[in-house]
RNA sequence: CGGGGCGUAGCGCAGCUUGGUUAGCGCGCCAGUUUUGGGAACUGGAGGCCGCGAGUUCGAAUCUCGCCGCCCCGACCA
């Protein structure tokens, strides 16, 4: 349909009759100052760009904006997941007690618990596991169904203890989570680097090159996990890295090399009790003492099933326990109660040492404490600690290894480099489970050795919503977002400056008209503001393309603008469609070409 | 859950210390006039359970107690 050669104001409503583009119509209240509650760049840009509105703590309202671009997501998610053969189905956001109570997951305090009118339990689905995994066990019986991924788009509930960010970390919050069933590990292996293949796709569509690190899976396992993290400054996890040889790894995780032992030639000096009164935690001792917490020694008592432990770290280091529970070959560690401190040091929970420890504790210790001397160790009696203590003389330590987390200036454990730390924020999480979840639920299929076997699973989750974020957060200026064009709110902004102007009229609407039946998603904003008011509010929405029709309509051209380079063109109106769809083109090939690159695993290959 | 802060118009805030007319200001919103290439000007309007509940008082946005909500730091985080 060609636009009437004699467009104004007035006629442009009868013009137009599919009205959803319009600006005037479209519901995208903008604000010009910040709401108080906001902090972080994307949760303020979110907000001031009406594209969401917060519900409760956590919980928020996607507005035609936001949702627009959930929508756009979550289609670049279906794509690459049906990409790789995984199915699309659909799992209740209501899961019954019992299956969470099978796998001992019901008493975590981040579910959302309801009960029924016959006072039966329930939990808003946090995550679909056990749901998934009942769905197979019923009706997948033999091997030659496998290997199967089913995955699900959908809205998930967790109790957060501290919501924040946004979108980032809400109590409501979609997700993309899929699963993978498998025959042996080696098909699981495959099934993991297809999910590996199309998250990293995804993120590189969405305009994200996230860093992937190893990550630890938590006290519940599973085989080997990777997470895809975003690096931003506002990132709530710190991540471990070598510049040199890529190693990338979550705190919790990072593995710190070993290096040969540097013991300073100083003189041993006498040990000594001393008296620290209510000098308890590290802080309080080294002021006490005028020590700097680097000539401290923590001693933690821990409890390995009936063994009792004393993990020695430097006094400004932190424990790591599962690196702990891995010294000592054991699935978990947890902290010894105050009866057991009692018991074993003969004094108050705050002044443990190794020195006259009882005899059943075994002192392990790490790396770096085997370097120092001359150190303070809790006295093992109240109110006291020991000054110039030395390991060999004082106390012996039946084992050294890496106990601690890693921090900055560690070394690399896969080169001779030393880590830095980056801040991230997790977009992508994915596991190999194995069979953690099929044996719990007795799920299993018929092998071709006429043997029970439990399937060998994999679960992947992507934060849909949390992405919301993500992309904003690292793609923004001063003027607002910069969104990649394959989940802008609009590909394409046609601003008209001045809607009493016919050549402009005729500009704008013939260039929207074109561009519509192109398909590209454009904006028209025939609003009756200012011209400042529409460059504002179209700069912070986003969107990758502008089109200003203005004065140089006159002219017969119009101004082709680029939101991420503040680029700006002019071409002439009859040629404009063609330059835009040229432009759009671009962008496009743009982050396929960037999809493309990312796709293999470098960690698995 | 621990520490800190905040709740007054849609948004941003003042007023509270030292209780006392009709609770203010800026932005936004509505109407009109003039404007129209980077968040216009003027005129006139609408809009408040001052978070909720008890108390003190002749009188409470303001003082006291309790509760609720929200934000930040930490703990936590499949």
């Amino acid at each position: 349909m060609l636009p009437d050669p004699t467009v104004n104001r007035q006629s442009i409503d009868i013009l137009i009759t599919e009205g959803r583009m319009r600006a005037s119509q479209l519901f995208f209240p903008t604000l010009r100052e910040v709401p108080a509650e906001a902090e972080m760049i994307s949760h303020r840009l979110l907000l001031r760009g009406g594209f969401i509105r917060k519900v409760a703590a956590g919980i928020y309202d996607y507005l035609p904006l936001g949702y627009k671009v959930i929508k756009k997501i979550e289609k670049v998610v279906r794509e690459e997941m049906d990409a790789q053969g995984a199915q699309e189905i659909l799992m209740p956001a209501i899961v019954p007690a019992e299956l969470y109570q099978e796998t001992g997951r019901w008493n975590l305090d981040v579910l959302f618990r309801l009960k029924d009118r016959n006072d039966r339990d329930y939990s808003i689905g946090f995550t679909h596991e056990e749901v998934v995994t009942d769905i197979i066990r019923r009706d997948l019986r033999s091997y030659r169904q496998l290997p199967l991924n089913l995955y699900q788009i959908q809205s998930k509930g967790r109790d957060e203890a501290r919501p924040r960010g946004g979108t980032v970390r809400g109590r409501e919050f979609i997700m993309l989570d899929a699963y993978s069933f498998d025959r042996t590990w080696d098909d699981l292996d495959r099934a993991y680097d297809k999910m590996y293949a199309a998250f990293s796709r995804t993120f590189a569509r969405c305009g994200l090159a996230p860093l992937v690190v190893e990550a630890e899976s938590g006290a519940i396992g599973g085989k080997e996990n990777q997470e895809y993290m975003v690096v931003a400054d506002s990132g709530e996890d710190i991540i471990l890295v070598c510049e040199k040889c890529g190693y990338a790894a979550n705190a919790e995780k990072a593995e710190i090399g070993e290096r040969p032992v540097k013991k300073s030639d100083d003189e041993l000096q006498p040990l000594e009790l001393v008296d620290t009164p209510n000098a308890r935690t590290i802080e309080q001792v080294t002021s006490f003492l005028k020590r700097s917490p680097k000539k401290l020694v923590k001693t933690l008592i821990y409890k390995a099933g009936e063994q009792v432990v004393a993990a020695l770290v430097r006094g400004d280091r932190d424990l790591n326990e599962a690196k702990l529970a891995s010294m000592l070959g054991v699935k978990s560690v947890e902290m010894a109660d105050p009866e057991t401190i009692l018991r074993v040091t003969k004094a108050d929970v705050g002044f443990a040492g190794p020195v006259g420890l009882d005899k059943s504790v075994k002192i392990v210790a790490d790396r770096e404490v085997q370097g120092m001397m001359n150190f303070v160790v809790g006295g093992n009696k109240t109110d006291a600690h020991y000054i110039n203590a030395n390991i060999g003389r004082d106390f012996e330590v039946s084992e050294f290894g890496d106990l601690r987390v890693a921090s900055k200036g560690d070394p690399c454990a896969r080169c001779e480099n030393t880590l830095t730390t980056v801040r991230g924020m997790e977009v992508g999480h994915i596991f190999k489970l194995g069979t953690l979840y099929s044996e719990k639920m007795g799920a299993g299929f018929l092998d071709d050795d006429g043997q029970e076997k439990p399937f060998i699973m994999g679960c992947y989750g992507m934060g849909v919503s949390r992405m919301l974020a993500a992309i904003p957060e690292v793609n923004s200026d001063q003027d607002g977002m910069v969104w990649p064009i394959s989940v802008a709110p609009f590909e394409v902004v046609v601003i008209l400056l001045n809607p009493d102007d016919e050549a402009q009229c005729n500009a704008a609407t013939r260039l929207y008209e074109e561009l519509q039946q192109q398909g590209v998603d454009v904006l028209l904003d025939e609003r009756d503001e200012r011209p400042g008011v529409k460059f504002k509010d179209t700069d912070l929405m986003g969107a990758p393309i502008q089109v200003v029709a203005g004065r140089l309509a006159g002219e017969g051209k119009v101004e082709v603008r680029l939101r991420s380079t503040k680029s700006k063109e002019e071409i002439s109106i009859d040629d404009a469609t063609a330059h835009v769809l040229e432009l759009r083109r671009k962008l496009y090939q743009e982050s396929e070409d960037k999809a493309q690159a990312v796709a293999v695993n470098p960690q698995l290959h």
